[in-house]
DNA sequence: AAGTAAACGAGACGGTACGTCACGTCTTTGA
DNA sequence: TCAAAGACGTGACGTACCGTCTCGTTTACTT
């Protein structure tokens, strides 16, 4: 049984042209720079809009990630055989992405999208990161599974974070030992 | 020999005033709130000495950082002998504080200056978190020394710092797994 | 010859709900705040049903006033044998009232519908003003009719509406001075 | 004595521009087509510098009218040595005037300004129309002044913006009818 | 009766303007 | 020459209505 219902349904063209223009921007000027006022300008759509679906330029980001627009295809881990350099690549590649050649880094955006915004904080960690690492994490780690599993991969995720937040440099060596201390491959010898 | 100067010199009373307004208005309303002219207005001084010696809210609040405004005397690690312990109950300290009673969480809105101020992002991690966690740390992991310090560092602070992200509850007992996980204290049976 | 039609035919309950509603509004907030919206909405109708039968909330109150529904019953002017006292009466009446007991005044509320909509112009002149008020000017002058008449209604309802635009007080006296200057009354000495 | 005051001062050119930009847009379209956003933009100015010193657009008008921008120079009566025709001249000059080629009638758009603005309203009445009119008015009533001049140039204007929201015509000879029915010129036969 | 079309309530849509806030720059006055 | 005060142009905020345009439902008039 069913609500009476009537008058004109949600339009599937204005929210599309929204979630594209919301990600365009972000790529092009990271979330700071993210407007709903921009986004609304470039999707050719009236705010109200928006905001009728919307609360807030942070809840807009989370249904992108939602459908997968952010980060999107590029999210599987290589396999090579060598669990160690899977996740070291995979983890570089994160670091590294960069928005647009001249944008802020991707990832910094995105931290900061997450600090505003409760629900794209909850999927980025478990949609974009966490998601695609856990099983090969497993694996590498000899399957383990369970809270020791996922205080593995928060910490490899988190230590990335937080490099790229304090801006250092971080080379394919350095993530290797990351990757160590963590899966516990190599001792430290 | 000395420059030919004239007319007065920084104000240390302005300065001092504005780098307290920032940091009681930081903790009242988080960094998302703070403002240039909510600074100005509350240390009782012009727009325009701000940006005399500023930058941005950011540089403001790397500065307070650097002297220790920001949470400020508990940075130390208690000692009861038992190190995975006292690396847990710091840990956990850091997650919990929150910038005032009903305010948003200190380390959410820490990250939130960090990505979006460079020198934010690098003091925050340099000297507000890892400073007074390498040493204990290198301790409970055995004397270990180095990038291998630096990336089991990075690895716990970040997971934290992940979490809060996401808003996940975050208790005791996870964070001794996440300790384990890391200095490899109780090996997972 | 008619076209063929069918269908249901126009909701005259729908059409009241609409005047009631519009007249309400006015009432309580003038004719500025009033807004097709607001109607609808107090009304409990669609805005397409406002839209398709009227073009502009002037309009509906021009239909409203038609109706008598602004400034109903009360526009007989009283007859207590002294014309001159009896034109004063009324013009002070028109001139005390008031939307709501905070409401601007419901004169000066009028005039801005007359300025806004060619319709409420045409029918507050010749319905609402200068209906009641002719037969008696005419006693008062003589049994002057005509234009001369009219420029004389026109004259005395000018002057009070002025007077209102200019949020000038218009005691009894004035407008005893008002009428007299008009109906020729009491020759200035 | 005086406050202690500092800082920059009120900007002249800024005033000026804002005047000008309304009175200009006034007239091209109207009282209820014109918008604070409007005149900021034909001003070259933010809006916050037309809402630091007006209250409301009505209040902009009201100063331009205070300046003589609206209506400015063309606002002395006739002297034939007839003051009827003078009288007739003047006032169906008033009643004609358009804002520009295809406007609105310019006395409506004062009138709804009047009606939506008390400072309109008041300086409507004072500056623009009575003060030309009172000397001549007087001198055709034979000397006239007090409450009964006032009386009668409030009935001969208010009776002109009466037919003017009632979009009636009124021609030169209605006009003349007016002005007798009111200084009392030619008896009527 | 079945078909059809208009009127209806509801309300989404692209817009414009609202009045407010903060930005970073600039100007004035006083110490 | 620095500091306070604060005006300025800019631009985004979130809200209110505009007038148009679907939606499904209800109702009357055809056939």
């Amino acid at each position: 049984m069913t609500l009476p219902r009537s008058g004109p349904v949600r339009s599937e063209a204005a929210r599309l042209a929204i979630l594209d223009a919301a990600v365009t921007l972000f790529a092009e000027r990271g979330y700071d720079h993210l407007t709903i006022e921009g986004i609304a300008r470039r999707a050719g759509v009236g705010k109200q809009t928006i905001y009728r679906w919307w609360t807030s330029k942070g809840d807009v980001i989370a249904e992108a990630i939602l459908e997968g627009r952010l980060l999107g295809g590029q999210r599987e881990l290589p396999d090579t055989g060598d669990p160690r350099t899977d996740l070291a690549v995979w983890l570089t590649d994160l670091f590294t992405l960069r928005a647009s050649p001249d944008g802020e880094g991707l990832l910094r955006s995105l931290v900061a999208a997450a600090a505003g915004s409760a629900e794209t904080g909850r999927r980025l960690r478990a949609e974009i990161l966490a998601a695609p690492l856990v099983e090969s994490l497993s694996q590498a780690m000899g399957g383990v599974t369970g809270p020791r599993l996922h205080a593995a991969a928060d910490a490899l995720l988190g230590a990335v974070i937080l490099r790229a937040l304090s801006r250092e440099e971080f080379d394919g060596d350095d993530m290797l030992t990351l990757v160590d201390a963590i899966v516990g491959g190599a001792p430290p010898r």
